[in-house]
DNA sequence: TTGAAAGCGCTAACAA
DNA sequence: TTGTTAGCGCTTTCAA
């Protein structure tokens, strides 16, 4: 039924080995004859090399593993093309698991991931193993962070850089004439990227003039349902809200649900500038202004970062790549009807 | 440096096999004392089995080759999830492989998640490698089609009914007072979703009494990105138009886009309906009423069919299971406003 | 230029 | 109740 290597080596009237070195092509002085007999064979016998095995005796998988964290924001999406496209370009397979954020499963996929003896990991950290993390740092495992960072771990990351985004988006609504800017997000003590957003936001504000107590900052729990309502609170409660910053592309929604609700118009009563590029967004009404992120890029970035990592044995100091983001000017944020009065 | 079962097995002073038996749990006599001293050694040890060894050895690698054909698409990372979670529950890990649509990579990562001895195969077909379908059906690999379905050939497949779909969609919009029906869709000849939407689309105007020559097929190139205008000019040349059946919610964001650019006051001068719920449908002006696919559950089952399959040896007749589309009422479709004159 | 043989880490007959 | 032994299919010294 199954056919091995040696099906083939006595088809071809040669030695297991001759087989594996001419398929494996570290075979500089083979004969001709040898050479076609064996290909022939293969051929007829219709053979290919059982990866196990060869993974087994080579300590090579060509495998990498990949926990993320959140299949459903289509940022993901293009973060995945670019891992997946950027894998088969090297030679290498993509294993994947879904940590959904929880410490547990996250700890249970990077066992499972190295006992399949993936040759290394990628990881969108639920940030809530930092023990775990700094053992596998330790163990010069080869894997890199990937979209979050943890300045304290030694470990190489590519994310973007997220500080800059939400300078760049809060600084537009400003300059375009906005005074009463709200950040709007979710309430999350370990990511770095929320952090880092409202890190940009309160750059921005003090940049332009403004003080700690011009600070808005509307807060979300990231699984309710019933968040439209509570922008909607807020919104009523500071009318003098004049620009909103939403830091995801789901809150987004909702604040433009919120906004509809109360019947403000936009930009006009109230500018948004978004996080995350979407396909909809431009069909938004009005079309949203957006910070988008180089998703494609980073997935491309984990992978060479990592193959790099796997290939040099892994001895080098980690390294941190951080990606720009980009601001897309669109309806929302007023800009385009700006006049200067 | 790595720790093996021989290690455990000397540190637990007893032979590999009683460890490999303990470990695995089929080993209904074992010494309360032999269990404990194993146990201990794993865990002192740190042990954890090399699963390359142990599928080499046993045939099995518990991993199944996912083959999608598009990851953009917001529809699909539902599937995923849904595959994932799945996988998760019944102890599978996910080799994931993107083929773009591109026959040649479909067939170059089939065989490698062969050669990697995956234990089956979901594919979702790009309809335009049958002989190769053909093949692994005959050498009774385990393998099940998702989303699309092709007759002819005799395998397992798990789909959404997009005639149905078709159906609802277009019977509601002519429930509602609409006449001239027409359906907006790729023009594409392998695939079955998008052949079967619009026979769903023309049993639906034949059932409520009009004829072929009512039929308005407006057909767009996949990869054209002047679409809206595309729809433009239908939707010029043919003003009659009072209502679109979109078969894709990319489409969809076209002709919002379209009607917008011509003025069209929406559901008023044109209703909508659209295949495929999003996140954003009910934040887009008009919330649009869609046709919701259960890919959450069409990746679980596909999973489960997969898992039955491997398990019972693969002698039992192909199934198909065919999952039901829901219809979602919004605003663009005019239900909501319409009234009986 | 080629082959024999050992062994990667594990499991499963068969023995004891 | 436990151990011995023989491989799973491949690569890789080492020898010829």
């Amino acid at each position: 039924m199954k056919v091995t290597i040696a099906d083939v080596a006595k088809r071809a009237q040669v030695s297991k080995t001759t087989v594996s070195r001419i398929l494996n092509g570290n075979y500089a002085h083979a004969s001709e004859e040898t050479i076609r007999k064996v290909l022939q064979a293969v051929e007829e016998l219709n053979y290919s090399p059982n990866a196990l095995a060869k993974g087994l005796k080579s300590m090579r998988t060509h495998v990498i593993g990949l926990v993320l964290s959140n299949l459903k924001n289509p940022f993901w999406t293009t973060v995945l093309e670019g891992l997946e496209d950027t894998c088969r370009d090297l030679g290498y397979h993509l294993m994947i698991c879904n940590s959904n954020e929880d410490p547990d499963m996250e700890e249970k996929y990077l066992k499972d991931l190295r006992d399949r003896q993936v040759d290394g990991i990628i990881l969108h950290p639920t940030c809530k193993n930092p023990k775990l993390y700094e053992r596998l740092a330790e163990q010069r495992y080869p894997f890199v962070f990937i979209n979050r960072r943890m300045p304290d771990i030694r470990v190489s990351s590519v994310v973007v850089d997220n500080i800059k985004g939400g300078f760049i988006a809060v600084n537009h609504l400003i300059r375009y004439g906005r005074r009463k800017v709200a950040i709007c997000m979710y309430r999350n003590e370990f990511v770095s990227t929320w952090k880092d957003r409202l890190e940009g936001y309160k750059k921005a504000m003090l940049a332009n003039g403004m003080t700690e107590d011009d600070f808005i900052m509307i807060e979300l729990e990231q699984h309710a349902d019933n968040q439209q309502e509570a922008i909607m609170r807020q919104l009523k409660k500071r009318p003098e809200i004049d620009a909103i910053f939403s830091t995801n592309n789901m809150i987004t929604l909702e604040v433009i649900g919120a906004a509809r609700e109360l019947g403000l118009s936009m930009p006009e009563q109230l500018a948004l500038v978004s996080y995350d590029e979407t396909v909809w967004a431009k069909y938004l009404d009005p079309p949203v202004t957006t910070i988008r992120q180089p998703g494609y890029k980073m997935g491309q970035t984990a992978v060479q970062t990592l193959v790099d990592r796997i290939l040099s044995g892994g001895d080098e100091e980690p390294t941190v790549v951080m990606l720009e983001p980009e601001l897309i000017v669109r309806a929302s944020c007023g800009a385009m009807s700006f006049h200067i009065s």
